[in-house]
DNA sequence: AATGAATGAGTTTTCATTCAT
DNA sequence: AATGAATGAAAACTCATTCAT
């Protein structure tokens, strides 16, 4: 599919999906113009729609690249020989707090992918989003020990209800710094903060 | 501010409103086209810009315009008189799914208004949409019995991971809606599925 | 034809007059909006075009009464009875200031309608102009006391040479002042200017 | 800056140029419509916003392009070496009207810019404008024979009523000419009439 | 006389995409 | 492979003018 594009070179490659990730990240699907990508990564108009045969194209390679490389860095630093289910999602919490740091664009683009709605993208993405989202769910699940959680509730409920905590706690951090975006995420503070969730939902959760 | 709109007659207001909201609703602030409003309305181009000055206008007073209505036909239906927070919550659940039901554009706009990023509007509406949640939250936990929950923990983080468990649940039953569109949402399964997290926080937190 | 306005209540005339002349004086007849006119004017759009059928009347009528207005005035205070040209011409360059002061916004009106090219007006307008000019030409120069002249030119060489070097002496100033237009006019200066091109002019052409 | 437009073939860029011309010289800036000029030009409207960005940048382009054509040929006839004043001033009356009737639409288009008080347009070109005068200015006074003058009047004096009065001598043939346009200028008859004023200021002038 | 809702052709500009070279 | 000229539909918005009330 994008076999063209991956035989160029690492340096023509690497400036062509920066400044397409930069472009995406900072207007989104439709307002973003490939204009605007060609300009930045210096390389010619026709040049763009020879390798990506459209504007879609291009994004749905974008994702996946972007997928793969903070899915990568993040499971290789992530111990999933740890079994203590909250020690695992502190780690996760910290990991994605350094990816976020290492690789702001690509986070962004990918934070914009899963919030943006345009018509155009829809239907390609919904399901790619959701089995996404199913994957991560299964690893960050997977054999964990289970004996430490209390017998009288389904452990699956217990599960969800922990997941489902510290991502809105996260969506809750990032709205606040889009309402004041000089400041950014207070990094220590949100730390601070998911270990008193932790706190709360070990003393309930755990036998 | 948009008197001249709210003097004309009902019938031709609600023709602008379904027809903005029904495109703005399918594609979002920036792909949304004055074009095809004014086509649907069956008004001219000039018309829509006589009542509303622009588009980011029209876009502001619709999100008010459905934003009250929704809010009004919610509090209205909700027994704010009732103190077990379960209950009350249980209340809000069942009819959010009310109102999706009956109206499923204006819902769809409002969730819409709640993703959108275009930076057009950003700035306007962040604020306009934290003070929304902010009340919002404020009312749910108005008044609740505080002595049924247990003491050994912060009533503020209980609160939120209840709140919180609710929103991803039907967040996640809206996603998968989207999926199978034809479908829709099976209200009934929901309905089940949320009284199991009920059973679950009530035992957790209550003492 | 403009029968119908000119029954109106003084009050109401002028506010119209005023907004009209403002609003042609500062951007022009093509960018001047009627609708601008109508609500400085505090009157309805129907009412405008009632009174004159359209724009081009409009601005027809504002001519005529500005024309109208401005030339009354600059012939009550000239003296017409002064025969010395140069003493007529130095009354004129002084009035004509005192006229810029006290009615900027139709002086600046005249002043555009002189150099408005838009196709819309040119026709109707260019003879009007010429007219105009030819007229006030005519009366600067009447009844002059010729004997005071060389005889050895043609009089009506020497006068034209006269008016000439005032009339681009205050285009000069005036295209001036719109550079810094903070600065406005500095009518002092222009006086100064102005004399010492009269000694030239009278030590050259009396004899 | 509009080297893309340059690196085009002659024949095109002449056609859009001259359309471009055409249309702004007829309606002045703000009227001009671009889609006329595309239309005539036969190209489409993408392509004009291609090689300028906006209008504002293809009537700049315009300017300095008319400008450089008319200086240059106005300069290359012109004989610098000649110290005479009045004679030097007398080619130059030539040389405008030669230009004139070679070059008819640029003439207008010159005009019509110094004529044009766009409010769009004021801000760039006021300051550009006067510069222009000024350097012309410069020029025709560039190394003439100062002794030929009456030593009793300032110089600079007479020189500014010599050059005034061939400005409006022109002016006026021109507007003129512009009120039966059929007929155009009568270059014969200027020419004679401007001998006169040679004679005139000559007389009075030299010692 | 007076209103102001309504019109719709018009404006400039953008944009993804194509194609001859 | 690479260029960049070329397209033309579409966008938001304006405006003088009309007309039913």
């Amino acid at each position: 599919m994008f076999a063209k594009f991956l035989n160029l070179d690492k340096e023509k490659q690497d400036r062509i999906i920066n400044a397409a990730i930069k472009e995406f990240a900072q207007k989104g699907y439709d307002k973003a113009s490939t204009n605007e990508i060609v300009k930045e990564a210096g390389i010619s108009k026709g040049l763009l729609f020879h390798y990506f045969q459209n504007k879609k194209q291009l994004y749905l390679f974008l994702f996946d690249y972007c997928y793969e490389l903070i899915a990568n860095e993040f499971y290789e630093k992530i111990n999933l020989n740890e079994r203590d289910f909250f020690t695992r999602i502190r780690q996760a919490v910290v990991i994605k707090m350094e990816l976020l740091a290492v690789h702001p664009d690509i986070f962004r683009f990918l934070q914009e992918v899963f919030l943006d709605d345009s018509a155009e993208i829809k239907a390609e993405f919904e399901k790619k989003k959701q089995q996404l989202l199913d994957i991560n769910f299964a690893k960050m699940y997977e054999n964990i020990d289970k004996s430490k959680f209390r017998s009288d509730i389904a452990l699956e409920k217990i599960l969800k209800i922990i997941t489902w905590t510290f991502e809105k706690l996260s969506e809750e951090e990032m709205a606040k710094a889009k309402l004041s975006p000089k400041h950014g995420i207070d990094y220590q503070r949100v730390q601070v903060e998911a270990e008193k969730y932790f706190e709360v939902l070990t003393k309930v959760f755990y036998q």
